[in-house]
Order: structure tokens, then C-alpha cells, then sequence
RNA sequence: CGCGGGGUAGAGCAGCUGGUAGCUCGUCGGGCUCAUAACCCGGAGGUCGCAGGUUCAAGUCCUGUCCCCGCAACCA
């Protein structure tokens, strides 16, 4: 019989930057999986991939001072090389900048657009004429153009949307008859009471406001947007075409399992879904939104500074360490947390102690008390039953574990069997048995339990720690793939070399600290042009006080401020401060106010103005005026 | 406002269908010497956010309430 198939993808990685260890967790994951998968006797294929097109690397490019291909080509690379230092097995790296991905999702689209899924309409927005640029009234910043800060304009522009309001029934259908589609069970609740149920409304699908994309092939003004482009990767990355798709197509589609961050599990199991219902394409069997890795208790993002990257790690520590650090330590559903201090202290606990000092005593002992060749004794011990048992739940709870992709809970059932042995070794005490007359084939029995377990244990690790389970098999000589105990009846072992080496924690991060602290970077005070005195002159800037200020029911940033600017009506403005500042420490101060900006609506409140104030330091400080009259001009 | 997830020993977390509260690290004490100053055992430390309720019995179910974190809508 052939192999029963697995189709396991990743997320793209989106090429605007150097992908940081969160994004690498989704590889590491996935790549467990798949190694899994193949130990169980699947046909796997991995995908992964760069998610290169859109307004934003256009941006980067230019940046950069370099062409959008010249761009991706370079972060695409460092994204392979990251994904390497994981030392994952992928089968395939798409690429949407590809050019069988780009024809492929050209045809999608035209596809769509002649049956009549994808329609041709207008779509509102602000347009700001010198950037010929369109946006949402939620993308813009203070009412103006975040890109050049002037007024924008209403305007009309045409762009093409994807029915999904058609498919929305069929969709829900799906969710109720595969009640295990989307996982964890949180984020499914999430996607049908959020969106599902309030009704979904089209999906704009094409853009014109930038050019880095696959044009629409009958109207080449229009660009193929993300969604279209960037999901198709995992059909078109195994060769589907609208016109005859690939063997290896036919073979793997529909997807097992998509792997993915919980942020974007809103991609994947509605817009999605309803792109290959559209297609007449079968549904992917799951789709897994896995937790995030935080940094100490912060999202990783570079404006923070607190980016740690996988193949530093991998540099410093070797790649099962960060494999083993993520899988153990990133739950199902909740994030995890990454931190140098962490890292190292769960490497010496867990890798150096409990399995690499295990597998050290035990192949020395070997080594000591038989020359290395040890096969079961005679003689039996009352430890040994419980011992033996706790394999067999081990490898139990483990392939539950896995099954359901709780790799945490895998991980850790796999080190509590290597405690057992350790405790075995002190229950047995093999060095007493090695003295005494009568012990020595009651030794070797010893020797041998803990010789099959360690063996079980490396066959276990294999998907996680691929490499240093390679080298306990090397040590025990025996290449035996079989979870059952007995398995292997003899063994002829290998000199003893330690699997991890104790940290000394002070010293490594000591080392980090050097190759982190990099000549600090020129500020990331944003350079942005110019202005004539004229423009400044445009800004009205007034000291007002303020005579009220209480915050916004609806809000959790925003406080309501009363100002009185010297004029006889009192000025309402809204403030992004509510988490730095109490209502009551503003009321009786004086504040510098833009007292002609444009008014606008926040959270159902109109602010007319808004209060100067600096960030500073992860915390915003008002800029407070003492002694200074309400209404007094600021220049 | 809404949606999702949390609040359990000093820190980080488990606790599924209700029945003596567990794990890892840390801490204190003991043991052992095969091993990577590793390994094993034991102690201390929690009124399980708060308040009610159901029950013979509740972190575990119900109601209310406070706080935290995400998503979404607003950091003018």
C-alpha cells in the first residue's frame, strides 16, 4: 500500500525585513510536523516560503536605493539562510515573485473575474493628490496623508472585490462539519463570532495605488493584492494551474495542515477557504494558529530593539538548542517567552543535566563494566517493572501529544522518561552491583533498560532535536527506529561524548552582550523633508488650560480634554494619553494645543486640536507651560 | 462597547468529564559518586483575583465583579 500523504505548510515569510524568532518558530514547528510525519510513515511534503510583493518592499526598495526584485532577492535569501540554521527539511521554497507562481495567480484571477466571483467596483476612500495615493480613513494620520501630511480628498477609485458575502454559508458549513478545521478551538470561536456571524463583507482584491505586484492581466493598471497573490502560494507552489494542474498537485492537495501564526488566522480560514471554493477546489483538512514567541513579556519588533534572531542563536547555541527552547517552551495556546536568561537556563537543565548527563553515565558505564557490549542479563530487580512501564506511557502520551500538535506536552513527557532513568540509575546504583560478587548479571540487565530507554528517548527526539538525537543512536550504535522497548537486544556502544556541554550563564551572556551591542545605530529619528518657514507658518500652535479632562468611556487610550484656549468657547480635544496620564494630573495645566487642525470624530467624540507631547523613552510626556496665558500664540 | 485568553507557592506554568492542590526553576536540608559540581530523596512556601450560589463535596459548574493580555475600533 502506498504511503498515506501530508501536506504541511508554513506561512510565507513577507520579505520586508530579516525574519526575527518568532517568524522562525513557524518553520520550526512546521518542520516537526513534517519529521514526525515521516518517522509515522507519511508521505510529507513541507512548503515554505517569501511572501515578496506590495506597497511596503516597494517602500524598503527605495529605501535602499535598490530595485524591489534587487530587494526581496536579498532578504529572500536571509530568510533561507535563518530557516537553514533551523536545520529544517523543507521540500520546496516558493518564492511569489516565482515566475510559475506569478502566471498561475494571474490566471487565478482572471478565473474569478470571468465566472464572475470577482467584480469590478469602486471603492472609496481618501486620495491625496501629490502621492496618488489612496487611503482608509483608518490609514490616515491626523485626518491627513501618513505619507506626505497633507489634506486628502474623497475620491473614487475603481478596484476589484471577491464575493466572499456568497460563499459566507457554504463557508460556516464547513466550520460545523469539520469542527477540528480551524485550532486552537479559541481562535475558531473567534473567526465565526467576530466575522462570520456579523456577515462578511467583499474583500478588495486588487490595488492600484502601488506597482510591485502581478499586474491583472486584462487591466494592467490594477495589481493582484496580497490575499490572491500571497495565499495561492500553497497550491501554486505544487503546480496547480487553472488549465491542468501537476501530478504532484493532484497528489498532495488538499493541504493537511497549514501552519501559521494566530495573527493571521483570519487569512487562512476565511478569505482563504472561500478563494479555493470559488476555484472548486477542496478545503484544507486544518489549519493550526500557533501562539507567539514574546520577548520577556514584549512582542519582538525592531522599533523595541528587542529582536533576537534564530540563527544568532543557532550560532551560539547550535540548532536543536533553539528547536528545543521553542518546542518545549511555545504551549498550544499560549505564548511563550524568549529570553537569553531563559534560554540558557533551560538548556542546562533540560539538555545538558537530565538528557545529556543520562546518556554521558550511562554509555561511560557501558563502557566501564562491559567494554561497551551489553545485552539483557538474567537477573531482574524490583525497579525494573515500573521502569519499563513508563516507557511504554511514555511513548503513549508522547503520540498523543504529537497527534495533536502539542508539542510542548510531547516534549516534556519525553524528558520526565529521561528523569525516570535517572532516578533508575539511583535506584539500581550500577557502581554498588559492579562491586559486589553476586551483581553482574543483574548489572547487565541494568545496563541494558537504560541503554533501550535512552535509545526510545533518541527515537522520540528525532523530530526535535534532530541532530542530537542522531548522536545518541551514534553512541548507542544502533540505528533501530522502533518505539517498543526490546526492540534492540543488544548493544555495542560508542565511546561516551557529551551531548551538551553546561553553560556557564554568566560568561555566555557576556558574550551576547558584546555581539549585541552594536555601535549604536545612527537614531531612528525619522528624516522627513523639509518645510519652508511658510508651512511651519501654517501650524497654529496655542497655550491653552486645561479646565476639564475625563476619559473616553468607549476608549482605552483616549482622554477627553476641555481646554480653554482664551477664546469664550471651551475646546474639546481627544488625547492618546490615557495610559500615561490620570485626568486629574492635567486639569490645571497648561498645554501647548494645535488649535487649527482639521477636526475629527474619535470614538463618537470630536476632537478639535491635539496637545503636543513627546515620546520619550517607551512613555509620553505632555509638554506642560507654566505661567503662561490661555490663548497666547506659540511660535 | 464587542470578541478571544488569562488571573493557582518567590518566578514561570499544569490542573480533561467536580472528591486529599501539582510541575519546572529558585530556596533549605539530606543522600550518592557511574556521570557534564551533574544525579536522587525530603522540607518550607498557595485561604487557586474578589463576592455570592449549586452540591455531601468546587481552581474545577453557575451568577456577579475587579484587574491583565491579545484582536478589532479610536493612540489628532
Amino acid at each position: 500500500m502506498a504511503k498515506p500523504k501530508f501536506y504541511i505548510t508554513t506561512a510565507i515569510a513577507y520579505t520586508s525585513r530579516k525574519p526575527h524568532i518568532g517568524n522562525a518558530y513557524d518553520i520550526v514547528l512546521a518542520d516537526m510536523i513534517a519529521r514526525y510525519k515521516r518517522m509515522m510513515g507519511f508521505d510529507v511534503y513541507l512548503m515554505t516560503g517569501s511572501d515578496e510583493h506590495g506597497q511596503k518592499i516597494e517602500e524598503c526598495a527605495a529605501a535602499a536605493g535598490v530595485t524591489p526584485k534587487e530587494y526581496v532577492d536579498g532578504v529572500s535569501d536571509q530568510i533561507k539562510q535563518v530557516w537553514n540554521s533551523m536545520n529544517v527539511t523543507y521540500d520546496k521554497f516558493i518564492r511569489t515573485t516565482d515566475a510559475s507562481h506569478e502566471e498561475v495567480v494571474s490566471k487565478i484571477f482572471k478565473k474569478l473575474y470571468e465566472q464572475g466571483d470577482i467584480y469590478k467596483d469602486e471603492y472609496e476612500g481618501k486620495y491625496c493628490v501629490p502621492c496618488e495615493s489612496f487611503f482608509t480613513p483608518s490609514q490616515l494620520v491626523d485626518g491627513k496623508c501618513p505619507d506626505c501630511g497633507r489634506e486628502v480628498t474623497d475620491a473614487k477609485e475603481e478596484a476589484y472585490f471577491l464575493k466572499l458575502s456568497k460563499y459566507q454559508d457554504k463557508l460556516l458549513e464547513y466550520y460545523n462539519s469539520n469542527p477540528d478545521f480551524i485550532k486552537p478551538d479559541s481562535r475558531r470561536n473567534e473567526m465565526i463570532n467576530n466575522f462570520l456571524k456579523p456577515g462578511l463583507a467583499d474583500l478588495c482584491v486588487s490595488r492600484s495605488s502601488f506597482k510591485w505586484g502581478v499586474p491583472v492581466e486584462f487591466d494592467p493598471k490594477h495589481v493582484i493584492y496580497v490575499w490572491i497573490d500571497a495565499l495561492s502560494n500553497y497550491i501554486t507552489g505544487i503546480g496547480y494551474n487553472p488549465d491542468g494542474s501537476s501530478e504532484t498537485f493532484n497528489k498532495y492537495w488538499p493541504a493537511d495542515l497549514h501552519v501559521i501564526g494566530k495573527d493571521i488566522v483570519r487569512f487562512h480560514t476565511i478569505y482563504w477557504p472561500i478563494i479555493l471554493m470559488a476555484l472548486g477546489l477542496p478545503l484544507p483538512k486544518q489549519v493550526l494558529g500557533h501562539p507567539w514567541v514574546l520577548v520577556g513579556e514584549d512582542k519582538m519588533s525592531k522599533s523595541k530593539g528587542n529582536t533576537i534572531y534564530a540563527d544568532f542563536l543557532a550560532e551560539i547555541f547550535g540548532s536543536d538548542a533553539v528547536r528545543y527552547y521553542l518546542l518545549s517552551e511555545i504551549s498550544f495556546t499560549n505564548d511563550g517567552s524568549i529570553t537569553y536568561e531563559s534560554f540558557i537556563n533551560k538548556y542546562n537543565t533540560d539538555l545538558a543535566n537530565t538528557l545529556g548527563n543520562l546518556v554521558n553515565r550511562t554509555v561511560a558505564m557501558a563502557n566501564k563494566y562491559f567494554g561497551g557490549s551489553v545485552q539483557k542479563g538474567s537477573a531482574t530487580g524490583e525497579f525494573d517493572a515500573e521502569l519499563l512501564n513508563f516507557a511504554k506511557t511514555t511513548v503513549e502520551q508522547y503520540t498523543t501529544a504529537m497527534d495533536s500538535y502539542h508539542n510542548a506536552d510531547a516534549t516534556e513527557a519525553v524528558m520526565n522518561f529521561a528523569k525516570r532513568c535517572n532516578k533508575y540509575i539511583d535506584e539500581t546504583m550500577p557502581w554498588a552491583l559492579a562491586k559486589s560478587e553476586d551483581g553482574a548479571e543483574y548489572l547487565k540487565t541494568v545496563l541494558y533498560n537504560l541503554l533501550e530507554c535512552i535509545r526510545i528517548i533518541g527515537v522520540l527526539l528525532t523530530p526535535i532535536i534532530p541532530i542530537s538525537a542522531a548522536k545518541i543512536a551514534e553512541q548507542l550504535n544502533s540505528a533501530e527506529a522502533s518505539m517498543d522497548f526490546g526492540a534492540v537486544s543488544q548493544f555495542n556502544v560508542g565511546a561516551a561524548e557529551p551531548l551538551f556541554a553546561r553553560l556557564d550563564a554568566e560568561k555566555v551572556l557576556g558574550e551576547i552582550n558584546e555581539k549585541t551591542a552594536q555601535p549604536k545605530e545612527p537614531e531612528n529619528i525619522k528624516t522627513i523633508a523639509q518645510i519652508s518657514i511658510e508651512d511651519f507658518a501654517k501650524v497654529e500652535l496655542t497655550a491653552a488650560l486645561v479646565t476639564a479632562c475625563e476619559p473616553i468611556k468607549k476608549a482605552k487610550k483616549l482622554l477627553k480634554l476641555t481646554l480653554n484656549d482664551g477664546s469664550a468657547t471651551p475646546r474639546t480635544v481627544a488625547s492618546g494619553i490615557a495610559n500615561y496620564y490620570k485626568p486629574e494630573e492635567l486639569i490645571g495645566k497648561t498645554v501647548v494645543v494645535v488649535s487649527n487642525l482639521k477636526p475629527a470624530v474619535l470614538c463618537g467624540v470630536e476632537s478639535n486640536g491635539m496637545i503636543l507631547a513627546a515620546d520619550s523613552q517607551g512613555t509620553v510626556k505632555v509638554l506642560f507651560l507654566d505661567g503662561v496665558e490661555p490663548g497666547s500664540k506659540i511660535r
